[in-house]
DNA sequence: GCGGCGCTGTGAAACGCATAACAGCGTTCT
DNA sequence: AGAACGCTGTTATGCGTTTCACAGCGCCGC
């Protein structure tokens, strides 16, 4: 859920690429895996547009980007497609995380983290509560908001999880950005305003239910587009 | 986070509305509470945009599809306008909303509703967890997945919130739309496929995690388009 | 009272993205 | 062996959304 801006575009090559084809491609190396794991070994663009729900037109398009080529008889080696699109997205070494808030949504995450993603880690955790506080969960140390800039800086920290209050969010992320993050991804229900060069992705919780209840009473068939008029 | 799809769209009066009109009126809905609440009684185009990450024009634009006019000297009225946005898009009454899975962020789920959204509310919570069913959970009645068809239709729901593991979330969403659900909110990690006429929206952490990975990796002065060629 | 300013609302242009259409080619079937 | 099929990669078209630009107008200051 997100509102159109101006794109955050990122060169490779000489190319660059939207964030529309980013995310895209990320869902595409999800299902290849699946894939893999079930065996298959190869699959056409039509097939794989069905199951990331995307024309194959698309799909052919988004996969020029990674300069790969499939056969037109077998369509694309699922394996060597899926290292191909993870060699475009990967980053050279693992990347460390911190989350900041652990109450029921940090642990939420937490344990989504639990085994998936060896490429991101979550390396240090902050609170602002003193029962939360310098001690370890999941395996990773918690400490108080206030070694946010120390402990970052030590741990080569970019990448940031923020699951605070609303209340709370604004101020969290200065800290964060003033401690050298340059990405956030924010559960808090307000639009953080940050400069420019911070990168902020916002999972608004609020906003994606109503928007859910509000197409919940839709007219019945406004997929077909039968507006008069 | 969202794919990029033929757009979803309702029509209000005579005009038909995209998605992401629906997103922004919500979100500056939001913004006007907490400036009513704050005592501003007048905000003009310019301000209520920077509050909202968004452009003026966009933001006029926006507002010609709920029909109020603002003055050109004192700018719009906060609660007038507020109330507008709500006119245009509170159900009529209250929605019904269920939770499928109650773990971690199924609790988190539960958290997020109190006190808030009284316009949504989750009359009932399913799970496959024998110890978690037929229980009282923040004051909503759980019960065995198995139960879904015949809860459902009589409590009126249409709209309910997915969170478990991915491996069961099809089969869960299956069993959702076959018992009238018309509008999905899908915290798994999996696409779901399902008839047109049903509202899906995912609201995906593991892609959008590696997007967020993804763009801290960009260079400095992305923001500003700095490509060659 | 009148001129000028700054805001709103909206038509028109520009942009980005998705969709459609097509050329190339390896495989397979006759 | 030759032809026809079906898939890929890519170019061209179209559509929806955003951005630009300006007309209209109430208020404020002179």
């Amino acid at each position: 859920m997100t509102i159109k801006r101006p794109r955050t575009r990122r060169k490779l090559g000489r190319r660059t690429v939207s964030e529309l084809v980013v995310v895209r491609l990320i869902l595409y190396r999800r299902i290849l895996r699946d894939l893999a794991f079930s065996g298959t070994r190869y699959v056409f663009s039509h097939q794989l547009a069905i199951l990331a729900d995307v024309t194959p037109e698309q799909l052919r398009r988004d996969l020029m980007n990674v300069r790969y080529e499939g056969s037109p008889t077998r369509g694309y080696e699922v394996v060597a497609l899926e290292e191909r699109i993870g060699a475009f997205l990967d980053p050279p070494t693992t990347q460390s995380v911190a989350l900041v808030g652990v109450g029921n949504l940090g642990r939420a995450l937490f344990a989504y983290f639990l085994g998936r993603r060896p490429l991101l880690q979550i390396v240090a955790a902050f609170d602002i509560d003193p029962a939360k506080v310098d001690r370890m969960i999941n395996g990773c140390p918690s400490y108080h908001i206030s070694e946010a800039r120390t402990v970052m800086r030590d741990k080569g920290i970019n990448v940031a999880m923020i699951a605070v209050p609303a209340a709370a969010a604004q101020s969290v992320a200065d800290i964060l950005v003033e401690a050298g993050v340059r990405s956030l991804l924010n559960f808090a229900d307000v639009r953080l305003r940050l400069p420019p060069d911070v990168y902020v992705e916002h999972i608004d919780i609020g906003v994606t239910l109503e928007k859910v209840a509000f197409f919940a009473r839709r007219p019945v068939a406004a997929a077909k587009d039968v507006g008069p008029a």
